[in-house]
DNA sequence: CTGTTAGCGCATTCAA
DNA sequence: TTGAATGCGCTAACAG
């Protein structure tokens, strides 16, 4: 690092000009083979590793794409994170990555923070929005390729891939109706799940947070829910604690579907239902388009919005009379 | 990005030299206030930001670490790396992430990389080595602050952040053997666990693909164990699938401790008994020495380590007679 | 308090 | 096929 050798200590030890160095490094043909077998001996001898900061500043873009995911312990972004690190490792380009812990401003520092850093792209998983309209239409991103996952933003031109959530709540509910429940609640951080849904079903916002009280209070109803759909995994573990914790296991007396799968899910008895997204696909697809855009193929920013598909996973605590090892997959669309 | 502002055009909006400007952003002192305001005022016009990648390599340092972590789905990891990345917001700074996928030489080549980016400092989780001795002790990496995580890097002088692994592996075979269990087989990936153990434990390193054959092995033999120690959460995870699908639910027949807590451990019915390690803690921590000897506080390294404590939550996976909501902790060091 | 000069390490452009 | 000059955008060191 600090100590390291420069492209001029190579040119120097293979007794040519630094241009020369820069050329061999680049792959540039223009190079006797007798030169160029000097200079790589001279950079292997040295140990040199181009300097990509000089590089970046030079060429006007980094190899370099940001992330920003509200958090990393919900294993759904943690794996969409990966997915993307891996596809930019098979482009040669670094990660930056930050978390906005759901906080829009803290989205918008972070990813200001990489626009000053020069990346060549983003990929982001939108904080849920509190304001008018997102902070990241913001003037410093215009021109900046970006690419949504998981969540659009509206009156962007960003490219999003997302899953078909509203697809995956009418096969959760529609399952639901059909063992006879009549009485949904709906626990999650937005009501984005639920376009065009039967409207029988009770919608509740609701804090992680503030998960536990408020289990408590939809379960002291007069005519209690008597089935929850959890909105993303995060809700769904925090929601089976609070009734853990009361003691009640669904399907009894309250049935649980939750939106995205979890690796403990079939571990607990009876399983838990899930409505399954392809995550780690979903990481690995927005980084294509993304990397797509930087190759060039299409500069221009589509608004173009990907939806991939879920599918319903049963396990037993809807009530089903299934073995709990045994799932059954459910009208893949 | 691309069309972005300069130093030089805040300073010729503000008709002053773009030292003058540069010295504003720094917060240097020498400025007249009247000439600062109108410096400000010419920033905020043009919405210009500094560009990082400029001063970086003017400043030689970049106010960017980095991480390698061996993969992000396992939620030990995605939680140390969040950490990292709440530390280093505070601090002003960029986190570049990759995964090395557990392969040694995956890791020092995106440890080069962020070398060639001029990162100022590295946290790694090292991946499990198999060489004679870790790729991270290249000549490459010599004088970059480098903290590692949750594992050592024998023969270096890296700081280091641990856990008790030792007792935590005397906690839970203890425990197992307190309840009556001789023959206890590990599964994990290394027998890093196991310095010191009582004798009558079965060493099984194994990779987490073979998980479900080598259960299967295991209890086929004609004195199978009585008890499992997994070595990480991936693992317990991956067991108890094997488990499940060959109708096996801890503690009968075969008891099941877990080293790492997981979300849904006393979801589970029993709850799983594990070894808890205080992840949050272990990743903050790790950033804290890195940005300390980045403060210039202790320039030298140490080599120092750090052990921090772990505890046995004991629910119901190893035959307690507990309610598998309340878990009892035992004896924290 | 402010400006000028110089250079971080590299690649583009032109000339030889 | 090779090299010299130039500048990416910024800040340290010095001069005024």
């Amino acid at each position: 690092m600090a100590g390291s050798a420069r492209m001029s200590d190579v040119a120097e030890l293979a007794g040519v000009s630094i241009m020369t160095v820069s050329r061999c490094l680049s792959g540039n043909t223009n190079v006797s083979l007798e030169t160029r077998q000097r200079v790589l001996a001279a950079v292997a001898q040295l140990r040199y590793q181009r300097n990509e900061v000089a590089r970046s500043l030079r060429e006007q873009r980094s190899r370099q794409i940001g992330i920003v995911v509200p958090y990393l312990f919900d294993p759904f972004f943690a794996i969409c994170a990966h997915a993307i690190s891996s596809v930019a490792k098979q482009h040669s380009y670094s990660v930056v990555l930050a978390t906005s812990n759901e906080d829009p401003q803290a989205e918008f520092e972070e990813a200001s923070r990489m626009v000053r850093r020069n990346v060549d792209g983003l990929i982001l998983i939108p904080a849920h929005n509190v304001f008018d309209s997102s902070l990241m239409l913001a003037r410093e991103f215009e021109g900046l390729p970006i690419v949504t996952l998981d969540r659009p933003i509206d009156g962007s031109q960003f490219d999003s891939l997302l899953v078909d959530n509203e697809f995956g709540a009418e096969l959760a509910t529609k399952h639901l109706i059909a063992l006879g429940h009549r009485r949904i609640a709906y626990i999650g951080l937005s009501n984005n799940l639920f376009t065009g849904l039967p409207s029988k079903v009770v919608i509740v916002a609701g804090e992680l947070e503030s998960s536990h009280m408020r289990v408590r209070a939809l379960l002291s109803e007069r005519q209690p829910p008597t089935a929850f759909f959890c909105g993303n995994n995060l809700v769904t573990r925090h929601v089976l604690h609070s009734l853990n914790s009361l003691g009640i296991h669904p399907p009894s007396p309250v049935a649980l579907v939750g939106f995205d799968d979890f690796e403990t899910a079939d571990l607990i008895r009876p399983g838990i239902t899930v409505v399954r997204q392809p995550v780690e696909l979903l990481g690995r697809a927005a980084a294509e388009v993304l990397f797509s855009r930087l190759s060039g193929a299409n500069r221009t920013p589509s608004g173009k919005r990907t939806i991939l598909p879920v599918e319903l996973l049963v396990r037993g605590s809807c009530g089903e009379n299934l073995t709990s090892s045994k799932a059954q997959k459910v009208s893949i669309r």
